[in-house]
DNA sequence: GTCTATAGTTTGATAGAC
DNA sequence: GTCTATCAAACTATAGAC
């Protein structure tokens, strides 16, 4: 009756979607470069020869890959814009990393570092990955115009994106999850300024 | 008599240094685990086997140009100092993102993108993977308590480097070159914000 | 020091039985 | 749909002539 969640996703979950998961797990802690499709059938219990079944090409699996990091960015707007005020919606994504520091304090911000790599290479896989970029930015851009930022509502938006960012990066360069909690501490009271400013 | 700057380096530059030059952009522009030897053999003009003779291993070509970047930050961070005041100073290592705009727009900042790719692997190279980043957070740090920072120097430091790291991403995602130039201003009107407070 | 040739693995992808 | 077996190419690294 025991059952680890991995085992029961293993058992119960259909093929592909396992793939995508487990694709997804170590794209982001190895790189989609580092990552053979041998780790990927083998983490997610697959035959290696199997793979192919439901993806032509490792370029197939990593366009899935990407396509689930957009899909998670649109969910967390979606879930963030259920709040009232924007600036409590701002502070929302701020938390968010704040939430997943411990793993991107090892690995990056996996949506961060799969779009880089992506179009770093600038092949046909590049084509979608500032999705995810864009997004964001287009959603900060609303919230800082909402609390009154004008013209100046595109940087502020540029700016809280590169500093969210930047600091997984920074984190992960040191293996330290502390600095995206003092991060997220500094752009909160930068957030805060801009609100009082606006009442 | 006429020589490109390419060939004159390979005709007069010893060959262990075309080699480290050669892996150096190459790593930027693909990253080290895409760069086969042989990219770095062709690139620097010189044979696969002779690789060899100076770097035991891959794993030592990249350190070797892991030890090239933390060089040149280290001299970046003493050209900056030869400046009169800590403002002048900061803004001057904004000042360099933005020299460097339209190749990070391409291929990311290579500082952070191959820390991050050391980091992430976690192996033996993963040591010293933070070293730049240590050098350029302890020098901001010192340049914001020069300005009156007190105990927000720190904080002040890791929110200037990530906002730099993320907008090399960011930029590079995007290919835009501009929106480091973007960042950079808004990141100067901070930098402004904080001295006239201090006179 | 420099080169050619190649060993020994690993990888993405395919073939074909079940 | 799933599996085993395997191919062809690419890669790191070595051997050995010069």
């Amino acid at each position: 009756m025991r059952k680890t969640a991995r085992r029961s996703m293993a058992e119960t979950t259909p093929k592909k979607k396992r793939l995508v998961e487990s694709a997804s797990r170590l794209f982001h802690r190895q790189g989609v470069e580092k990552t053979t499709l041998a780790n990927v059938a083998d983490d997610a219990q697959v035959a290696l020869g199997n793979v192919y079944y439901y993806f032509k090409a490792k370029d197939d699996l990593v366009a899935a890959v990407a396509d689930k990091r957009a899909g998670g960015i649109e969910d967390l707007i979606a879930r963030l814009d259920t709040r009232h005020d924007p600036h409590e919606r701002l502070q929302g994504l701020v938390q968010a990393w704040v939430d997943d520091r411990f793993l991107d304090a090892l690995y990056g911000c996996p949506v961060g570092s799969l779009c880089f790599e992506l179009a770093r290479a600038r092949g046909p896989l590049s084509e979608n990955a500032a999705r995810p970029f864009k997004a964001l930015l287009g959603w900060c851009e609303a919230q800082f115009r909402q609390l009154g930022a004008g013209d100046d509502a595109d940087c502020q938006a540029l700016h809280l994106v590169s500093a969210l960012q930047g600091v997984s990066l920074t984190a992960a360069v040191f293996g330290d999850p502390e600095l995206i909690e003092k991060e997220a501490k500094f752009i909160g009271h930068w957030l805060r300024s801009l609100q009082v400013h606006e009442v």
